[in-house]
DNA sequence: TCCATATTCAACCATTTGGTTGACGATTGC
DNA sequence: GCAATCGTCAACCAAATGGTTGAATATGGA
């Protein structure tokens, strides 16, 4: 998964990553609390968060034994930008969007759109 | 996946799908002329492209024996309002990230977020 | 009618994903 | 020092994903 929208989009797919997102968006949480409201194991959420942290999308600090998460929001400005491309939303940054696409349209070979 | 934002998401994960997106943004598309530029198998492709349909992201039609794909810009509008909830993005629109979160942040168990 | 074109279907395969459990390394507090 | 807590790691598993090939199903044109 090379690309960053790859591991954006596909960080974004599942719906326990989007909960946990959801939760950091109200305030930054330790892993134990990132976990306490689902029901599968801590490894698993740990296993999520580390997606997330792959994707950018969140930073994992420790600090004694506790690792915190919080949100990096500005990860998600290049999918973000991606995706108004595709809709009359109205805030379309078409220049933004233009460029992009000349980067990554041209060989669709490269598969990097 | 039951979740729209799930098969959206997870649309959008793959590269040759982003894409085929993208080619589709241009102009309208049969099948066999989607493939042309791919590496990859017809039947491959045509299985890109179902994942894409039933993820809302565009519209198949036959006519004769020539399927025609084209882009649903609305299907990605409740995905970029759950995106731009996690930015200072010029245009968020707090009411509707907000009033999102409220049917679905309630209760992190049912991972509706 | 017969053949070529356009697309999907079905079976198969290797790899990835999302989960489990149990052991492990760090840190804290008694 | 010792025990409890926090988090990750490793091995494993079932199911989903992304690709292949070959057959099947329209449809269009000669």
């Amino acid at each position: 998964m090379t690309e960053p929208l790859d591991a954006i989009f596909s960080a974004l797919a599942d719906p326990t990553r989007r909960a946990i997102l959801s939760m950091l968006l109200i305030d930054d949480m330790a892993v134990t609390d990132v976990a306490a409201p689902f029901k599968m194991s801590l490894a698993a959420i740990s296993k999520h968060l580390g997606i997330l942290a792959d994707a950018g999308i969140i930073a994992r600090e420790r600090r004694g034994r506790v690792v915190w998460c919080k949100l990096d929001p500005d990860a998600l400005r290049a999918a973000s930008v991606w995706m108004q491309g595709f809709g009359q939303f109205e805030t379309l940054d078409l220049d933004a969007f233009e460029a992009f696409l000349d980067g990554s349209l041209a060989d669709p070979e490269n598969q990097s759109a």
